[in-house]
DNA sequence: GCGCTCTACATTGTTAACAATGCAAACGCA
DNA sequence: TGCGTTTGCATTGTTAACAATGTAGAGCGC
């Protein structure tokens, strides 16, 4: 068909990213919080929304669903998620044993370039905070986490811290003390003085206190299996 | 329709149960070495394999790629995944920084049932061994590793730990040394007696162990990008 | 009015036909 | 014979129609 004389890719390419771009944008729209659990995502308007066909819709709800942030009801409809107690901890227990070795790694790998990015998103958090810009907040706050992971250079970390701060946030909306719903008090801007020490151990410490300290604001009364609590349910308080 | 007077569900559940359990059937073929590194997995093979519609091996074959262990090429088809050397590192990056804390959680929550199953689980591995019966004994050794994941009852792990696997499966079969297949050496058995001691620290590093153990007899010679080694590739020896 | 049933509509699930691309064997030409 | 081209087939990608299910609202008896 087309040969040497036709040194320039005609379809370019149609390739599947088309459902990447929707997974990524509505990850985006799960992480800072403008999606909350039990939206229902219809297919017809996400269609439109991203002006793609219904099988691109399916297939990225499919892959979300794979990856809990979206909950898929069989004749019903995909629902953004709404995390359960159980779940909630799974999540958090996963952050606590895999973003420790992140920024282990993170520090052990960062070059002068890496700081600069770091100093630069920090920056970008603050003034969010300043400016009230909420949504801007949470989503940048979301993302110091996910920065971390491409400094490590680990891809398996990347789409696994990705896909933990996605359902942190919903969780956050679920069971999060209302108005808290970032890491607001600076523990970023701790771990980047770990980064120029270049102390791993207190990088990792720094980092478990901060998981702990986002864990310490979400209100998960704990029973062992998710049956409804209808003890403390019922009792007046 | 149907109201009081009908208890019984009709359909049970058509649920999308279909591609759970081609997905599951792949992960294990993938997992002992069934299927290697390269295989095309066309459409209408998996079709007739599994007696499903060509919609749910798509659907399939979508979230295997999305766990990259499948890689999906526009208009040629679904391949099972050759690990890159950067991908195969970052792998087992990844297993070490997650399996040693899947331990240190199965450790403490093991009950005397759970003990058991690992018991039962080391004699079927070691009488695969015996037997000489290779892929069941590969299979064996890598559920071990979910099974504590489910142990530990978290859910993130035990899907992260079954990604992580089964990928391991592939790198061992593109870069292992020929014929070491597996842990042959009996960590597992050491990891129950950590178990029975209740001793998490010892869990955690026999498992780290244990990890860098299976990493040794990986042949990884590791440019630091996936660019090819020429000159390397053409100096004769 | 209250509750139930039934009907009409909206949404999701599935299938099948069609379009586009890649691949391989046959052909032609030097 | 070797290389490039062409042609036909096999496979994947996309769309659209159809089937099945759920939902809301009207109708109706009590």
């Amino acid at each position: 068909m087309h040969s040497l004389k036709d040194p320039v890719k005609i379809t370019e390419s149609s390739e599947r990213a088309t459902e990447e771009r929707v997974v990524e944008q509505i990850f985006e729209a799960v992480v800072d919080q403008r999606l909350q659990p039990g939206t229902k995502l219809s297919e017809a308007a996400l269609c439109e929304a991203f002006d793609v066909g219904r099988m691109h819709v399916r297939r990225a709800l499919l892959i979300l669903a794979s990856r809990e942030v979206v909950e898929i009801i069989s004749n019903r409809g995909a629902y953004i998620a709404s995390p359960t107690e159980k779940q909630s901890r799974d999540v958090f227990e996963a952050r606590l044993a895999v973003e420790p070795s992140v920024v282990k790694l993170a520090v052990e790998r960062a070059n002068a370039e890496d700081l600069i990015r770091l100093e630069k998103h920090l920056k970008k958090e603050h003034a969010a905070h300043d400016n009230d810009n909420r949504h801007e907040a949470i989503r940048l706050s979301g993302s110091f986490h996910i920065l971390l992971a491409e400094i490590a250079n680990n891809d398996v970390m990347i789409r696994t811290v990705k896909e933990l701060v996605a359902r942190s946030s919903l969780i956050i909306s679920v069971y999060g003390a209302p108005g808290v719903s970032s890491c607001r008090d600076d523990d970023h801007t701790d771990l980047l003085e770990a980064f120029r020490k270049q102390n791993i151990d207190l990088a990792e410490s720094l980092m478990h206190a901060h998981l702990n300290k986002i864990l310490d604001h979400i209100n998960l009364n704990a029973p062992a299996n998710d049956s409804v609590d209808f003890v403390s349910l019922f009792s007046k308080g």
